[in-house]
DNA sequence: ATGGTAGAAGGTCTA
């Protein structure tokens, strides 16, 4: 048996629980990390996605940002928000255990780094900084030796191979070189980035496109949403790939699925 | 050179 964790940034789960409720029905994933929720706690549309047989965890915020974790195996969260700067109001990080339930535990984090565009300035020191507290805090989790998924909106192109115009976006945030050695970083401490590891040579995988100037249709697209697994996760690591098919829907987010499956 | 799109909020910001 396995056990398949996806993660979609929705841009908007009020906008997009017709698109979110079709796909959970589809493509069935036991967990999805979300990102971009843009609702309060109080204002995420929990019937309807427990009536899709799904609980559902979250850490939000109005209007901007906000993460999620809905789960058919019971789970317990560990924290919301990231460690190492307790005044720092951006919703952007939670973390769970998964129940094994018949299978083994996993624990998980939907993660949904800053943009940080314009680069330089305020908006890029911050994304440089969260990065560095997300690099400390991976280190405390890696040390602890369990199976683990760290997946989300990472807002980081990891090499221009993830990029349909590397020259034009060399400067911006996502593609720049302080941001992809803060990725590389991560990486180092002894994370498998799990699309790459099974795919080394594929072109052309984007989990984002732009709405703008025709990028969906023409395929102009980045690949900026990743799952990255602790050693005892990539152990069990079987399968990974980008379901493109949400982002083909009518009223898609810009962002479509990416997921793993690991043995169970 | 600009605007092109989308979402939430609300008379603009973020992406």
């Amino acid at each position: 048996m396995t056990i398949r964790i996806a993660t979609w940034n929705v841009n908007s789960v009020k906008a997009r629980l017709p698109n979110l409720l079709a796909w959970l029905g589809e493509a069935a994933p036991d967990v999805v990390l979300l990102q971009e929720i843009k609702c309060t706690d109080d204002s995420f549309p929990r019937m309807e996605i427990e009536a899709a047989g799904y609980r559902a965890e979250t850490h939000g915020q109005k209007t901007y940002n906000g993460v999620a974790i809905l789960s058919r195996r019971p789970l317990a969260v560990r924290r919301r928000g990231l460690p190492g700067d307790d005044d720092d109001p951006q919703a952007r990080y939670i973390e769970a255990d998964i129940q094994g339930d018949g299978g083994r535990p996993v624990r998980v984090a939907s993660l949904y780094l800053p943009n940080g565009n314009p680069a330089p300035g305020e908006k890029y020191d911050y994304k440089l900084a969260w990065m560095d507290r997300l690099i400390g805090h991976a280190a405390t989790l890696l040390a602890q030796e369990t199976a683990l998924v760290l997946g989300g909106d990472y807002n980081v192109c990891p090499t221009d191979a993830d990029v349909y115009d590397p020259k034009g976006w060399q400067a911006d945030a996502l593609c720049r070189p302080e941001s992809r050695a803060r990725f590389r970083h991560l990486l180092h401490l002894g994370y498998t980035e799990a699309f790459r590891a099974l795919h080394p040579d594929r072109e052309r995988a984007y989990t984002f496109w732009d709405y703008q100037a025709g990028a969906w249709p023409r395929d102009l697209g980045l690949r900026i949403d990743h799952l990255l697994l602790s050693p005892q996760a990539a152990d069990r690591l079987r399968a990974c790939d980008i379901d493109k098919g949400p982002r083909g829907a009518e009223k898609a987010s810009d962002h479509t699925p990416i997921w793993v499956e690991l043995d169970d």
